[in-house]
DNA sequence: AAATAAATGTACACTAGTGTCAATAATTGT
DNA sequence: ACAATTATTGACACTAGTGTACATTTATTT
C-alpha cells in the first residue's frame, strides 16, 4: 500500500508506483491482464492519470521490461563469479539465486518468460538472457576443470533445472527444498558438498532444519 | 490447409477444424490470441458459424485443455516403463519424447504453461500432469536401485531440464541437440550410454552424424 | 426432386478496453 | 500571494472483440 519513497511529494501517482502495480500484475497474472483500468483501481486514481506519466501502454511494458532486464541477469552472473573453494561451494553460490528473492525473482521471470510467446521482442530479450546466464555458468565448470561440452552441459543441467523448476510453479517450503540440496550438488558436479559448505549455506538462508 | 479426414462429407466446418486452428494459434502466439475472428479468417469461415459447433468461446478452450491432456503425460509415463536394460538405456528411453513430436508437443506445453499464469484451473491441471510424470519417473530410478531422496531429485533433474529447455523456446538442429546427449546421460546417471544403445537411439530418430 | 438437417452469413446489440481533451486542483518557486 | 508547474479528473470518441437472431444456402436422405 506505501509508495517505495516514503512520499517526498503530495503528489499521489508517478511513473513509479504505476509501474510496481504493472509489475505486480505482470507477475500474478500475465501481461494481457496489465490494464490501465485494473491498476488505477488498485491505485485508486483515475484512469486516464496514467496518460501523464506514460505515452500509452506500450511505453508502460517498455520500462516493465526493462526493469526485468536490470535485474535477473546481473546476480546470476555475479554469482558465478563469487569466491569458492570448490566446485560444490560454486554450486552452492549459484543456489543463492533461487532461495534468495531478492537475488533473483522466479516469478517474474515466469511472467516475461510466457510473455514472449505472445512477442518477438520479448522473445529476443529472453534468448540474449539465457545465453548470457549459460556463458556465464559454463565459464564456471571451465574454471574447475571441464572441457567444453561438459562445462556445456552441466551449465544447462544446473540453468534449465532452475528454469523448469520456475515454469512448475510450484509453492514449496524453505525445508522441502533445503532437504534436496546436497542430492542437486552430487547430480551436477560428482562430489556432495563438504559439511561446513553446507552449513554455511544453511546459515546464509537462514534455515537451522535437521 | 488439409482437413485431418479427407473430408468425408462436403461441409467444410466441424468441431475438428475449429479445435485444430485454435491449437495452432495456440502453440504460436498464446491463449489470448486464440480469437474467433482469427481462426475464422484462417478457416476461410464465417465468424459466427462457430458457434454451430462450440457454445462459445470457453467450450474451445476447454477442448484444447482436453486434448493436451490426452496427448503429454501418457507418452512420458509408457516410456518411463519401456523395457531397458541399462539405466543409460532407460533415460535414453525418456529421451525420446524430448525428439519426437508425436511423443511430446514441446510447444503445446509452453503454451500451456503460460496460460496457467491467468487461470488457476488451467494450474491444477499444469500440476496434476507434473505430479503424475515426476513420479513415474521417480519410479524408473528407483528400479535401477536408487533410494526416495536419490530417485526425487534424478526425477527432477531430466525432468526439469526438459521443462526448462522447453521454456527457452530454442530451435536448434537435430545435430546439435544429439551431441549433448551422452553428456547427459552421464551427468543424470552416473554413466556414459554403451556405443551400441547410442547408436540405438541415433538410429530410431533418423540421425546418421559423427 | 422434395424434405430435412447441417452449415453459413449479415446485421445488430453489447462489453471492455484504449487514448484524447479541456477543465480543474494541488504543489512549488519567487 | 500569485503565477507557473505538475498532477488529476470525467466526458467523449474509437476499436476490437463476443455472442444472438434470423434469413439463406448447401448437402444428405428418402
Amino acid at each position: 500500500m506505501k509508495k517505495q519513497p516514503p512520499n517526498e511529494t503530495g503528489w499521489r501517482g508517478s511513473p513509479e508506483v504505476w509501474l510496481q502495480a504493472a509489475s505486480e500484475i505482470l507477475v500474478e497474472s500475465g501481461v494481457e491482464n496489465v490494464k490501465i483500468a485494473t491498476l488505477a483501481k488498485r491505485l485508486n486514481l483515475s484512469r486516464t492519470s496514467f496518460y501523464w506519466f506514460f505515452n500509452d501502454r506500450e511505453a508502460l511494458l517498455t520500462a516493465l521490461m526493462q526493469s526485468w532486464k536490470e535485474k535477473n541477469t546481473g546476480n546470476i552472473i555475479r554469482q558465478s563469479e563469487a569466491y569458492a573453494d570448490s566446485l560444490a561451494e560454486a554450486t552452492l553460490n549459484i543456489f543463492d539465486c533461487w532461495l534468495d528473492n531478492s537475488l533473483f525473482d522466479a516469478r517474474f521471470e515466469f511472467a516475461i518468460r510466457s510473455w514472449s510467446l505472445q512477442s518477438n521482442d520479448i522473445l529476443a530479450e529472453v534468448h540474449s538472457a539465457d545465453q548470457l546466464r549459460l556463458d556465464a555458468l559454463a565459464a564456471m565448470f571451465k574454471r574447475y576443470g571441464f572441457n567444453d561440452i561438459e562445462a556445456d552441459v552441466h551449465a544447462r543441467t544446473i540453468y534449465l533445472v532452475q528454469i523448469g523448476y520456475i515454469s512448475m510453479q510450484t509453492q514449496e517450503s524453505l525445508e522441502v527444498r533445503m532437504q534436496r540440496i546436497p542430492e542437486y550438488v552430487k547430480t551436477f558436479t560428482g562430489e556432495y558438498p563438504e559439511p561446513h559448505e553446507l552449513a554455511r549455506f544453511h546459515f546464509r538462508h537462514g534455515y537451522s532444519g535437521s
